[in-house]
Parts: C-alpha cells; structure tokens; sequence
DNA sequence: CCCCAAGAGTTGACGTGTCAACTCTAGCGT
DNA sequence: ACGCTAGAGTTGACACGTCAACTCTTGGGG
C-alpha cells in the first residue's frame, strides 16, 4: 500500500480544517438564537415520542453514557423530563417538556435555514450525490 | 429561502453521522497505535521547528486557547518543550522533544495508513473532487 | 426458592474545546 | 522617563464525549 503523497495530505487537512469550521459555525449559531448545542438538537429532533433512554441512543447512533450525561445535563434545564414508575420509583423513560418541544420547534426552523445557507445552497446537485455517497458508505463501513 | 425538505434533513442527518463515525475510528485508531489525539498528532505535524505559540496557533488555524491547553497537556507529557529566554525566563516559543519528534514520525506512517484505507482508497475521482472543492469553498468562506 | 448472569442505566475520572478574564511585556506618544 | 494600550500567552469555569466501573432489575437454571 502506498504512503500517502503531500496532495493526499492537503487533501486530509483541507477536509479536516473545513469540517471544523462548518461544524464550529453552526454550532455557535444554534447556541446563539436557539441556546442549544447541535447534540442537544438532535436529541429534541429524536425524541418525539417518550422512549427508553437505550431506545434513544440506538436511534442517534451514539452510546448510552453520552446520553445519558447530556440528558441528565438537558433534565437539569428544563428540556426533558424522565417517567417515573409509580410503584417502583424508578426510571423507565424520557420524554420533551412542553418547553423541550418549543425550542424543537424553533430550533428547527432556524438550524434548518442556517444548514441551508451554508450548505445545501452552496452544493450543487451532483456533489450533494458524491458526498451522500461517501457518507453512507463510510456508515455503512463502520456502523459495527 | 425554502424550508428544508425531508430529504434534505437525512442528507444531513447522514453527513453528520458518517462524519462522526471517522473522526472517531480515527481517533481511536491514533490512540491505541500511537498513543496520542488526533489534535497533538496536527500538532507534532505542524511543528516542525521551534516557533512561537501564536504561529503555531496561526498555521493550525486554531484558537489560542485551544492550543495552549493541548500544549500544557503534551508537555507534561513530555511531546514539546517551551523555549525560555535564558535571561528574563520569559516563555518565547514552543519546539519538539526528541520524544516528540519520534512519536510524529510513527505516526505519521501509522495514521496515513489508516486514512489511505479507511478514506482515500474509497474515493472514487469524481467523489474526492467534490469533497476537495466543497472542503474549500467552506474554509474561503468561513475563515474569517 | 435462591443465586447469578445479562442487560439497562448511571456515575466518575479524564481529556478535550470554548469563552471570558487575566497577566505580562513591548512599544508608543507625550 | 512615565503611563497607556495592544498583543501574546495563560488560566479558570464550564460543556462535552469516552471509557470503565458501578447499581439495579430481571429472567433463568440449579
């Protein structure tokens, strides 16, 4: 197998710088008008229903101890709130808060328009096709 | 501006998993070969000659911050050394150990193998293309 | 019935990144 | 020479993600 030549290097760091400063960006936009990070927007955007927290991470695709942190983070904001069992007292699920449901709804529209601006408008048809492509094979890749 | 459209939140949905997916094979990868961050391996690439914590943070297009705290953290480590200015002992400029010279260069090999086979040997031209060309659009665009 | 193994969920320790506040020095104007 | 400001660098507080260890429940064998 070859070494990786300085182009393919550039290629790397290119890639690896921009991904940043995309990810940095929108970030800081949904932190700003949505005072949400991007992880707990997925969360509201997952959560449309009261589930189990494991029923959660499966459908994110993350592990349940970072779940379980960032709702215990969101619990402590007001976002979500965690089922009780009567009887038992123990936790069996998660679900919104009415004001978990309206940052969602707000969040949607602005991060939407925001991923919108400065990615969709920018790609044209046949890169967003090269680079869903490569996603999903790199999913399907490592998904394991 | 039109609403996101179904598909266009799985494009993202997509991206951002796939995304996650390789930094964090990456990651670990670099990790258990190596032993160290994909951050210091950038910086252990970078710093090929002593220079000033600013250049550094210049050329890797980081915060200052951000660098500073990895910095403390690869010198405890014994990875860099700061520089002082024999006679005021005022820190000037950070440089590479031996140490450090010689974990950049494993993993150098170490880590372009992984990407050569986890990312580059999977690309066909046309795919690269467009990931390159959207990667720099984005940097001219958001680096300010 | 009891024990214990498997699964769900939580917690703590740690490395990391960001923001804001801080220190220190150098350079400049008067 | 004095003081002030701009810039470099550091630090602290906090949010985040990962790993490993832990608790708690549940569902079988014996």
């Amino acid at each position: 197998m070859a070494d990786m030549s300085s182009a393919d290097w550039e290629f790397w760091d290119t890639w690896m710088r921009a991904q940043r400063l995309l990810v940095r960006e929108l970030d800081r936009g949904l932190q700003r008008d949505c005072g949400i990070s991007k992880a707990e927007f997925s969360v509201l955007m997952t959560l449309t229903r009261p589930m189990r927290v494991g029923e959660l991470a499966d459908a994110l695709g993350w592990e349940k101890s970072r779940v379980a942190h960032l709702l215990t983070r969101m619990e402590n904001r007001g976002l979500v709130a965690r089922i009780e069992d009567g009887a038992t007292g123990r936790r069996t699920g998660v679900e919104l808060t009415g004001e978990g449901r309206r940052a969602a709804e707000s969040a949607t529209r602005v991060h939407g328009a925001t991923i919108r601006r400065l990615v969709l408008d920018r790609l044209a048809p046949e890169q967003a096709e090269a680079i869903q492509a490569w996603g999903e094979q790199l999913i399907g890749r490592l998904d394991d």
